[in-house]
DNA sequence: ACGATCGATACCCGCCCGGTATCGCCGCCC
DNA sequence: GGGCGGCGATACCGGGCGGGTATCGATCGT
């Protein structure tokens, strides 16, 4: 099977629709057909089934977008880490949300330089839940991530701390004093909404709160007073004047872990892990 | 990239010699060696360095077989499962190490059948080490394996039950009637070479020991008085009349766990996991 | 110095990918 | 209910590229 397939029935499983995904591909409609009925003859089963109102995808076209999927990203990769390989030197890139991850970051950059054979190390700081499409698509090697909040499905990991989580809240609200609040109180405190994270795929859950992309964007609109938010303990080092932090203690653990695709264990990611586990 | 092109330059980067490469393709060398050149040309980077007399990786080259390699395996995998999806109908493959995990795989089957919609299971017996691969080309769906033993990177898994090891002697040997041997001990026994499974790769690691593929050969061999070796405690209750075990507490625990691929969470594979927790 | 080995180059052929034109089917709507 | 519009399939054509054979050029061993 050749990718240029895989990409074509993909394209199609996804639209459902042979014209918009014959547009999307920058082909025009009749060989896309062609195509995916080679790929169905030599798979030697039904793909898709096809009306001529209608296209719905059969058991094993959901297999095939599934897997296929995968597959195409596993081929980008390696084509992204070939071309990074070639560019940058040696070096690795390394993820993390912005705005999280401060202080193990710093610690574990310093650390690391500090080895006699260490390489650049390029930092992505992206969005919330962007680490694991990082990694996948191969624009980064190894990249800090929270469970349970952030999937590792797929990623190999070594866990580095666990800390518990605490409410931001503007400074001067009426919590002022408390030594803890509790997770139902902060999650229905009156006026503060807490926001909603994008999902990986860009969609964001319904519900009351603002959405939210970065901390930046959740500190400032915290500051304003328009929303809560329950972090982990560790942000509370850099939290600005404006806001304060009290205590959940019933909020799930988080624990921070460093993560890298399986197969990347370059000497390089190899180095960085050992590191970031002895800190 | 295509898988063509990829597969060609796994077939030179493992060969290091474009006519034996050519060979093993099945192609003639000129087209091969063209193919290389366009890669590099169309990736902007030298993955090659050839003399007229030698061919060897460059640093883009070395990453590029490592990630190609990876990508290969995804898009086997997702072909193999197409297939198998629209042969077998639905239904989930189980890769198991013969010989190991008897007491759990049959309570597991037995349990999941029992759920209302329960599909075929079919149980793929295959040597130690393998399950990993049957999981990566798409031959299986999910498997049982033994952490520390088998490799886990790049699977997602379920720890099932944690069992401590027991050396495993032929009837009647001097140690009979010791409550508990040390790992050294068991290590060092006069005349009693522990065996040698074979790695991923095919290949054994050098030593005195016997070589065996699975457990059947192994239990063979110990009581022909050639062998002896330290297993999961469970292969007691398998263990042939002239076999006998001995508690080894200072060896490492071993845990079971059910492993599947990343992106394979079918609905199938999920229930059976999560009959398999529930145990 | 000569031959053997091995990758690169030159050149040719045939297949397959991609395009345009058109058909056939089916729902929709006036 | 008949015409229309949308959509996938089919027919046919041209060009590019993948694969083959012949040969070259470099390098190492004898």
């Amino acid at each position: 099977m050749e990718t240029r397939e895989l990409r074509y029935f993909v394209a199609v499983a996804e639209e459902l629709h042979f014209g918009r995904a014959a547009e999307r591909l920058g082909i025009a409609q009749p060989p896309l057909s062609r195509a995916i009925r080679q790929l169905e003859r030599r798979l030697g089963t039904e793909l898709l089934e096809r009306t001529s109102r209608s296209v719905r995808l059969t058991e094993a076209g959901t297999v095939l977008l599934r897997e296929g999927r995968a597959a195409l990203y596993a081929v980008e990769a390696a084509e992204r880490r070939t071309r990074r390989a070639s560019a940058d030197g040696p070096g690795v890139a390394l993820a993390a949300k912005a705005g999280a991850s401060g202080e193990v970051l710093a610690k574990l950059l310093d650390a690391y330089a500090a080895l006699p054979d260490a390489v650049t190390v390029d930092v992505i700081l992206c969005g919330v839940g962007q680490q694991e499409r990082l990694l996948r698509d191969g624009r980064a090697d190894v990249a800090l991530l929270h469970k349970p909040f952030d999937a590792t499905s797929g990623l190999d990991y070594e866990e580095l701390s666990t800390e518990g989580q605490v409410l931001v809240l503007p400074a001067g609200h009426s919590l002022t004093g408390r030594s803890h609040v509790d997770l139902a109180e902060a999650s229905a405190l009156p006026g503060l909404p807490l926001p909603r994270w994008p999902a990986i795929d860009g969609s964001c859950p319904d519900g009351p709160g603002p959405q939210v992309r970065d901390h930046a964007q959740l500190f400032q609109l915290i500051a304003l007073g328009r929303a809560a938010a329950v972090l982990p303990a560790s942000c509370e080092s850099q939290l600005r004047d404006d806001l304060m932090a009290i205590p959940v203690p019933d909020a799930p653990k988080v624990t921070t872990v460093i993560a890298w695709p399986p197969q990347s264990r370059s000497a390089a990611v190899a180095a960085l892990v050992r590191t970031a586990t002895a800190l």
